[in-house]
DNA sequence: AGCACGATTAACT
DNA sequence: GTTAATCGTGCTC
């Protein structure tokens, strides 16, 4: 079990726009342990931290999807950093991701897994009632759990007041942190298809560090 | 205008 | 392990 939601419930800030305009591959990284943080309409928060991401780089990596050059769907991945990059696939699904490095320069961070803190019973709600652990282990599954769709999409992390952010949340060692290859990439030839750009702790480990630390500020 | 496929998931055998 | 669901996007004709 989990310790109690309150503990890593902000009254933080959001991570600053300067922590998203830096190398796409550090910001990945530095993101595991992140909290997520979702203001719904009511005031009231949804929260989780963050514990796999992905990292998609520029025009020549070709599992990126501005690997084509700029189009209408992947534009705002050449907007500024802490852009929100939320995008609608398999005729059903929608994907998070955090825009990174300097306007122009079109990278991003693929939001894949986070464990629920925070508004469990409407995470619970929106995904039909199945067991926690499976309430926002996937990048779906995530977005269905924060309700997150194509609303979102170009807003900004870092802006005051925003919607949806990513603040402070556990230390996590880098050592914790596995790098893989990305998921789901079928048809991307090498060596892009198998470049370690995903990085994940398993929730189990976050879980523990946790319950071992003090309070979240 | 038509087509193949996708940064997935859930429900199967 | 396999496969259906489902539709926007980008490419070809």
């Amino acid at each position: 079990m989990i310790s109690s939601p309150d503990m890593v419930v902000p009254p933080s800030k959001p991570l600053p726009c300067s922590f998203y305009s830096r190398p796409t591959l550090d910001v990945a990284r530095d993101l595991i342990g992140k909290l997520l943080v979702r203001r719904e309409e009511d005031g009231s928060l949804t929260t989780a931290i963050l514990y796999e991401v992905e990292a998609y780089i520029g025009e020549d990596d070709l599992a990126c999807h501005a690997r084509a050059g700029r189009t209408r769907r992947n534009d705002p991945m050449y907007g500024p950093p802490g852009t929100v990059y939320v995008y609608f696939t398999y005729g059903m699904h929608w994907m998070l991701n955090a825009v990174t490095e300097a306007a122009g320069s079109p990278a991003a961070i693929l939001v894949r897994g986070a464990l629920p803190q925070t508004g469990i019973e409407r995470m619970r709600c929106r995904r039909s009632h199945k067991p926690d652990h499976l309430l926002s282990d996937g990048p779906a599954k995530l977005c269905q759990a924060f309700a997150i769709n194509q609303a979102f999409n170009r807003t900004s992390l870092c802006a005051p007041d925003t919607a949806l952010s990513i603040h402070e949340g556990l230390r996590v060692e880098h050592n914790a942190i596995h790098k893989t290859p990305r998921i789901g990439l079928n048809n991307v030839p090498e060596p892009w298809k198998s470049i370690p750009w995903r990085f994940v702790i398993t929730p189990e480990k976050l879980s523990l560090q946790q319950t071992s630390e003090s309070q979240v500020k």
